[in-house]
DNA sequence: TTTATTTTGTGAGATATGTCACATCTTTCT
DNA sequence: AGAAAGATGTGACATATCTCACAAAATAAA
């Protein structure tokens, strides 16, 4: 019988050496579960058992804040979700929604513990990938904040293309209200704002359908707009 | 020969068990330096070769944004200081600044590893370190870019007040301008805030000495403002 | 002590963005 | 298919905050 962990990204990410008795263990503690666009994944406020892996998708890591709902980031497959909930604190502290379709994988928290203890350049990896996530936190705040509505808008349009989908032409997974959440924007905003990235042809649109035709200009925009 | 590591906060700090001989490896490979208010404890785009505790005073946590230096978070002792820096990038990704006189710790990087390495309970609780303070670095974005001035000032003066100093009457360790570089506003307009505070008598100011005078109405404002 | 330098206090005007209002257009559900 | 819900476009106006400007205090340096 096959080992389904054996292969699964999950595992090789770390590039960290497993023993067989370790991948027996991770094979006999996980599920995969499907999840559609819009389902969520992670739910704020509510007890955690598990290790999430996102195995094939993309998903927003969201918060409630005290006025609205505050997108965090976006991450893509292959990555773990709410790690640091794992290890900070049993009740999951964000939620996170698919926001296209979605491969997740669920493996005990018991089970994950125990290989951290057994294996030490995986728990090297983990606590590398937290410490990455959360020097990648301050920088993104700080750039929210400092930046104005054009060089929020030009950051994620960025993002979407260089590392969500590595494309100058994609389709956005977003409406313009949670962009708005992204990066602290009102709605009519982010539309107005979109209306001239087009109107000074530095984008395309039709429909959520996107096409970057002067990334150079949105990079200018990204650093001093 | 006395083991100066045996008592010191950063180990207690933990709760972890250690052997003898790692208290030994520690203290055969830290120093501790006095810094004076205003001095940098760690500065950003720097080589980073040790693991730094911050075992007296506090220190402010800032990064060099777009626009201008923003303010992460105070830290007050005992704490890890740049902990994340260590596994996740040689290189600072942030600067620490004294902001009251200081006594820092810096401890081997080598060493530090191979303490994690040998002992699990410690790595465990290091882990749980980093990812108490990636929830709390969403969080506190969250807040900072969903609240307005006076709401934003009210949580800076309650962090003081309940958080670093545990008192109702302090000093403020930072200038009008760095409150405004934390909370994301110009120095103007921190000062009048802070005007229309002793104003409507929630706080009074007499230099940098300020004594909370209507906590309720701090933290009603704290919500809603 | 005297001279710089940094902080604080305050006014007036400019502006980016929020808010409300309403009209499409799309997607989802029954 | 038809109805309901959600997403987008766009105008007009309000407003919180920034920016510039300059003076007084306080602190540090000489």
């Amino acid at each position: 019988m096959k080992n389904e962990c054996n292969d699964c990204v999950c595992v090789l990410r770390s590039f960290v050496q497993m023993k067989d008795c370790q991948l027996e263990l991770l094979d006999g503690s996980h599920t995969v579960v499907q999840f559609k666009r819009g389902d969520t994944i992670i739910r704020q406020g509510v007890f955690s058992t598990n290790v999430i892996f996102l195995r094939k998708g993309m998903a927003k890591i969201h918060i409630t804040g005290p006025a609205r709902e505050q997108i965090v980031k976006l991450v893509k497959a292959p990555t773990y979700l709410g790690l640091p909930t794992t290890f900070g604190d049993k009740i999951n502290q964000y939620s996170v929604t698919a926001v296209t379709e979605s491969d997740v994988c669920f493996v005990d928290i018991g089970a994950f513990k125990k290989l951290l203890a057994e294996n030490n350049d995986f728990s090297a990896y983990i606590l590398m990938e937290l410490s990455k996530s959360e020097l990648e936190a301050y920088r993104r705040c700080a750039n929210r904040t400092q930046k104005q509505l054009r060089g929020n808008l030009a950051d994620v349009l960025l993002e979407f293309s260089e590392h969500l989908f590595e494309s100058d032409q994609f389709t956005l997974p977003l409406s313009q209200s949670d962009i708005g959440n992204w990066v602290d924007a009102g709605r009519e905003s982010i539309n107005r704002a979109l209306a001239e990235f087009i109107q000074d042809g530095i984008i395309q649109m039709q429909g959520r359908e996107v096409k970057i035709t002067d990334k150079k200009m949105l990079k200018m925009i990204s650093q001093n707009g």
